[in-house]
DNA sequence: CTCCAGGGATGAT
DNA sequence: ATCATCCATGGA
């Protein structure tokens, strides 16, 4: 009884959910597969998680059932198939729809998302995972599930008592900067992401784009993947390519405001959902490309 | 409005 | 083994 293991295995029921498509969709980096699992954390539990079918069993690293944190996590009460729905009913929007069946927008923690896209600009994924796993070996804290070894993303106050050269050795580059600068106005208090949730759609962007590093692009991935606004539709090189190829063919003037401008407008209140099924749709057809190029 | 630094992985030669 | 390419932000 004493040596009695306080380690869970929880299944969820979550139906209309593909976790690997939605973990390897460019919204959150620090997921690591290995075999048919998923090793990561949640805030500060480290889990593993396993789909099998409309099944998703997970492992937590200490105690605690933990359905109601992956529910929240993955979003899992977003009514899919109503968003879905309100999408534009158009030939590129509904070849990513069908595509990304499953795609769920998450609800990251707000610092942890904020600072990882903060690390993101100018990077591909693949190196955008690699600065995540250093910032988190080098000054996050230890968690350990069964064999594995993962690490929590370090707080703004660890940060922000950091040096710009620590960070610059996690391959930050110029990065380190605007991360450190970030961290320090947030532990400090000048910043508190938490009470910008009841701000309005306009006034959170305002703010986050006055923090060093962030702008609408970065702001509106923030918006879209930790404060839950649903209509952010931040605008990157792929999708930009996506709406002048699919919707602009022909017109060689199309500024980047009047995109953003059609952008708001065509795609609806779920415009962030439809944003990230056509940046996902886009990244797999290049992907896919590269083994098979056209001509 | 345009131009450009910036850093490291990844693909091409 | 080098060379080109990818790219958001901020400042000139």
């Amino acid at each position: 009884m004493a040596k009695k293991s306080l380690k869970k295995l929880t299944e969820i029921v979550a139906p209309d959910f593909d976790l690997a498509m939605t973990l390897d969709s460019g919204q959150v980096f620090h997921w690591e597969k290995i075999g048919n699992r998923f090793y990561g954390t949640i805030g500060n539990h480290a889990v593993w998680l396993e789909q099998h079918g409309r099944i998703l069993k997970v492992r937590d690293g200490k105690s605690s059932a933990l359905s109601g944190l992956i529910e929240n996590y993955f979003a899992l009460d977003h009514p899919l198939a109503e968003i879905c729905d309100s999408f534009p009913d158009d030939p590129i929007m509904n070849v990513a729809r069908s595509y990304c069946h499953g795609l769920r927008i998450m609800r990251q923690p707000k610092w942890e998302c904020l600072a990882m896209f903060i690390c993101s600009s100018m990077k591909q994924v693949a190196h955008i995972r690699q600065i995540s796993k250093k910032i988190r070996e080098r000054f996050g804290e230890r968690r350990k599930i069964e064999h594995h070894e993962l690490f929590t993303f370090p707080s703004p106050g660890r940060i922000a008592q950091s040096s710009e050269k620590e960070l610059r050795e996690c391959a930050l580059g110029y990065r380190a900067k605007n991360l450190l600068g970030t961290a320090q106005l947030i532990d400090s208090g000048v910043v508190n992401l938490e009470e910008e949730s009841t701000s309005s759609d306009d006034d959170l962007l305002g703010k986050l784009c006055q923090l060093p590093g962030v702008g609408a692009k970065v702001a509106n991935c923030v918006m879209l993947f930790a404060y839950e606004r649903l209509r952010a539709f931040p605008i990157d090189v792929w999708i930009e390519r996506v709406l002048r190829a699919q919707y602009f063919p022909r017109k060689r003037n199309m500024t980047a405001g009047r995109l953003r401008a059609f952008a708001e407008t065509h795609f609806g209140e779920h415009g962030g959902y439809a944003q990230q099924y056509l940046f996902h749709h886009a990244r797999m057809a290049a992907r896919a490309n590269l083994s098979a190029p056209p001509r």
